[in-house]
This record gives structure tokens, sequence and C-alpha cells, in this order.
DNA sequence: CCAAACAAGATTGTCAACAATTTTGTTCGC
DNA sequence: GCGAACAAAATTGTTGACAATCTTGTTTGG
């Protein structure tokens, strides 16, 4: 069963439809808004539009396309209006994550994180903000992962997927990471303190600066 | 354009077998783990199979419904552990909607809420499980249209789907609606006091205390 | 008698053509 | 010139047939 060992090579067509499509809007490759064609997807990535259709409709529930009865697909924009909403979603959601993990995290898991910590220390002092935001994402998907809240890290991650064009936004203006960069190292201590009401608190702290920094 | 004036009527074929298949599954028509065939749905709901696997796509990623490669969908089954972790996080969503809405509501809303409070006393006064169990999933959509947050909202009513079969048999539970009563009164009052902290933590323990339930 | 290979049946995945709908450009009447 | 009716193009929705895959029952070799 050569199936299920590589990626891309047994992978079934809408799998690999669903992947390339939600990569490239991801990416930023398809501008907000933008109209997406059945037919064209569909050559552009080697498939059949049966394929692409399925793709949609999951990207659909996702939450990242929009489609609209016999008018076709566009990209989804996320207004700030909705982007703040979404990380209020967030904010309770990774709040009880992260309660969790602190109570749950073991010492390998805890040193991971201080390392995290460190770079991300690094990546400020060195002004490299791209750097700064991938570890950023990265600090906020162990933490999830070490709660073992398998319902709430789905939730989480669709949500995220939707805040890819914000994101971004964020992490190239000045001063931010700065902030940023102390709310995540106080999330970070709490944990390693075990102590899962003040990780509540510090997570909340930090998206509530996040959200105050989306409306400006 | 006599189209989305009559559901129903000029549906089209994806969103009827949609909302027919999700009907069933959440009347529990659909038997927990039963294979769903698409050719015999397709026959059942008199439309062709596309149309079901649209549907069946979408209620995969509404986690109503499990898919496996080349081995068919089946009716997907929550354990009491997942059920649990939706509980959570149901508990904080929940939690930040009712802070909105104490925020929020106008006084006539206040007044529905606590005509609904009047209806579930009367409920478990004559002993009628089934009625307090629509009245009080009434109350909780209730309270999370007022919030206003429509991202919320659409987080917790895919949650709130994965649970029919769960809330059934709680409701049935001998004693249950009279505690679970007293807990929904807490809600309603603070919300009428427009205290979002209090509210907050009362919808917490609510759900808190659902929780010990499920775990029985 | 048991295990592994094999074959038949059932089911899902994919494809290309057709029908229905919407959008856009054009023409006609005022 | 302007607006409404109309026609053509583009796009999505649907259908039935075909291919790939998995499951199940049978056979064969040990």
């Amino acid at each position: 069963m050569p199936n299920q060992a590589r990626p891309g090579t047994g992978e079934q067509a809408r799998q690999l439809a669903l992947g390339q499509l939600r990569e490239a809007i991801l990416r930023g490759e398809m501008a907000p808004a933008q109209r997406l064609v059945e037919n064209e997807l569909a050559e552009q990535f080697g498939v059949t539009r049966a394929s692409i259709r399925a793709a949609l409709i999951e990207l659909e529930s996702q939450g990242l396309v929009e489609r609209i009865r016999n008018r076709g697909s566009r990209v989804r924009v996320v207004t700030v209006e909705e982007a703040v909403a979404i990380t209020e979603c967030r904010l309770v959601l990774e709040g009880l994550c992260a309660a969790k993990a602190a109570a749950a995290v073991t010492d390998a898991q805890v040193t991971e994180l201080e390392d995290l910590g460190t770079a991300m220390r690094k990546a400020v002092a060195d002004g490299e903000p791209l750097t700064y935001s991938e570890l950023n994402h990265e600090l906020h998907a162990r933490i999830r992962e070490f709660s073992g809240q398998a319902t709430a890290v789905e939730l989480l991650e669709r949500l995220n997927a939707q805040l890819v064009r914000h994101r971004f936004q964020l992490a190239l203006r000045p001063g931010r990471p700065q902030q940023s960069l102390n709310e995540h190292l106080a999330m970070i201590e709490t944990i390693a303190a075990r102590d899962p009401q003040a990780v509540e608190a510090a997570v909340r702290a930090h998206l509530t600066s996040v959200i105050e920094a989306l409306r400006d």
C-alpha cells in the first residue's frame, strides 16, 4: 500500500486540488476577492472540474472562499471588524488551550517553549519581523498542541487560516514586535510555572493587545 | 426571480440533499456509525450522486459525518470524551457571547429571556423534560443571537450539532432538569443586570455542571 | 485444517458532455 | 441620447458512464 506513504504521489485529485488551492490562498497568491473560475483552476492544477468543485465546497465551509449560487466563488475578504470578532474567539479558545497545556506540559515541552522564546527575543533584537512572525505562529501552535484539546485545536486552525492577511500586516508594523514579545514571554513563563489561571490571563492580555492593534 | 423566495421549490439539488441529510442525522434517524452509501442516499432523496457527494463533503467538515478514502461515509459517533472537549469549547465561547450580550441587550430582549425562564420553570414543575430541553436550547440560542458575535455563533452551532445525541440522553436523566434550571435562571438574572463578568461566570458554572453530568 | 493468494462484487473517485443560470453587450423604441 | 427588451457569451449545476480502490468470499498450496 504505497498510498499514504508519500503525499503527492498516491494523493487523489481532490485532495491535491484542495491542498494546492488552500496553499495558494494562504500564501496570498490569490488576491482578495479574486474570482475563482472552476475551469481556470482545473487547468492550472491539472485536475478536472469536479475535483475543483469539491475543493471549493470544502474551502467554503472553512471560511476561506465565498460561493454564491450560479455566480461562482471568490476569495473571502475578512474585514477588520470580522478579524476582531475572530480574534475574540481565538482569545477564549487559546485561553482554554493554554490553561490545559499548563496543567499537562512535560519538562521537555517547557524547554521547547523557552527555546522558542529565546529565538523570538533574538529575532526582535535583530529587527527581523518576518522571522518573528513565523516564530510567533509556531509558539501559538505548540501551546495548542500541548493542550491535547483536539476540538479547540481544530477550531483555532480554522480561525487562524482566515487571518493570514491581517497577520502579515500586523507583523510589519513598526514597534509591534517589541510589545508582542513581552506578552509572549509572559505566556511562556506562566506555563513554565504550571499556573493555569495566570496563563489564561496572559493569553487574554496578549490577544486583547492584538485586537487593539487591529483597530488602527 | 422566484428562486430564493420559497426554499424547497427553487432549491438546487445539492442544497436540498444537504438539508435533508443534515436534518435526518440531527433527528437521529440515521443510527450512529451507520454507513452512508452514496447510491442509496441519492435514490432516497431523489437527487444524483454528485449532489450527495457534495453534501457529504460539507457535512464532514461540519463534523457530522466521517469519510474515509475509498471506504465511504458514516455518521460520526461522538464519544463521551469528545463531548466533554466540545462542551469545554462551548463553555468559553458561550461565555464570550453571554458577556457581549449582557453589554448589548435591549429591554425587550431581556423580557424575552425572562419569559423563557418562566416557561422553563413551568416545564420542570410539570415534569416535562423534553419541553424543558427544547426551551433550554432556545435560551442558549437567543443569548448567542443577542451577542451579535457572528463568528462565535457559527462555531457554536457547529459544535452543538455534534452533541444532539448526548443532549437527548442528558435531558432524560432524572433530577438533571432541576439543577440545570437554577443555573439557567442565574444566567438570565445576570444578563438582566447587565453584568458581563457575572454572566460569564454563570455560563461557565452551568457548562461545568453539564460536563460533570456528561461524565457518569 | 490453516494461511496466503486470488477473484468477484460493491463502492467510491474521476471524467467529459449537457442543461440551466447569470452576466454582458447590443439593438430597438421612445 | 436613454432605458428596456433581447440575444450571445461565460460560468456554474447536473447527469450518466467509466476507472480505481477496497471488501468479501473462494480457492489453492502447504
